[in-house]
DNA sequence: ATATAGCTACCTATCGATAGGTAGGCAAAA
DNA sequence: TTTTGCCTACCTATCGATAGGTAGCTATAT
């Protein structure tokens, strides 16, 4: 899906919102303020607010597994490097939380179309890392037990660096994986 | 803080709300109609939504906390075990996140007060959980990243188990703490 | 014993602000 | 001439919060 230089300023803008407060924390109003433009018009690119939440969770996946490239690209130490770094990124140059965490911790009160493109991040993420770890030489199965492990220690390192308000923090969290 | 029977099912109704959507998911009015009163009458017992939300936290973390015990109470690996299964229970029998990991995904959009008792449950958690580890034999710094790790695990844990809808993802990723 | 005062735990009614969403118009581009 | 991209001008529902009132309990003072 290819938006219109309108359409990604509002993805832009809902996605700040979002990776801070959570899906209940971006609203047309406030996004429409902050690019210039009426609510309505916010309405033309994106139907309504699940519309525009679940394009936000696509978006969101699709960057992240392009940012990483191919799992095979390089040696499996180097992509395990490579996968934390980016989940540091988010964090420490963005200042903000994984999209999809978010999404993740609240999901049971999101609508339909957002709960199911947040599943699809973590699938796709567990793939990924999955066959990272299969090129260990571990077995598919184990693979993907130790690639969910891995995105649960970020997540949660994420949200435990940002509460507590210490970047050092995630670092030493994560120092295992690098 | 010993809470009124009425202030109690408040509390318990916002709760239940915080920790399927986030602290923007519970209101006066809802829980008013939950516990059948009005909701002037929940700014009776909690003046404003933060003073809720802090009492909220606050309430989660002692619970949290008491439920644990001791951390020297047992061996090390027995309190190791008895950590992570206060985050299963969350989990499996409440069907609900963790509300301080909730509240800490979205802790850059909360109101002071709240915030502040997000953080406190992540303090006082490595704290607790610090204890067992240097009573493992390791330094003070070192037990405290390792209890931050452990942290991570058990919240990111729950992120994913349940947003993919698999609690045995939970437990699989919690094996190496068992 | 009774009147006074204050507290508790609710109520009704309403406030201004904001939420998501819609109908219809208008100007420029294709 | 139709589509695109925005606008004005609304709507209904809900948000947190407040004002003012009431029934019932308790404690003190007369």
């Amino acid at each position: 899906m290819a938006y219109s230089e309108t359409a990604s300023r509002i993805l832009d803008s809902a996605e700040r919102m979002a990776r801070q407060g959570g899906y209940n924390s971006f609203s047309f109003r406030e996004i429409a303020a902050e690019i210039g433009i009426k609510s309505a018009s916010v309405h033309y690119h994106f139907a309504n607010k699940e519309i525009l939440g679940a394009a936000l969770a696509e978006r969101y996946t699709n960057r992240f597994l392009d940012g990483l490239g191919e799992p095979g690209a390089e040696g499996a130490d180097e992509m395990l490097r490579r996968y934390a770094a980016s989940y540091r990124r988010a964090l420490i140059e963005d200042g903000q939380m994984c999209l999809c965490g978010m999404f993740g911790a609240e999901i049971s009160d999101l609508p339909d179309p957002v709960a199911r493109q947040t599943r699809a991040f973590f699938v796709r993420n567990i793939q990924w890392l999955g066959q990272v770890f299969q090129a260990r030489g571990l077995g598919a199965e184990e693979a993907e037990t130790k690639a969910a492990c891995m995105i649960a220690a970020l997540e949660g390192a994420m949200i435990l660096s940002r509460s507590l308000q210490d970047d050092t923090l995630f670092d030493r969290i994560i120092e295992g994986y690098r």
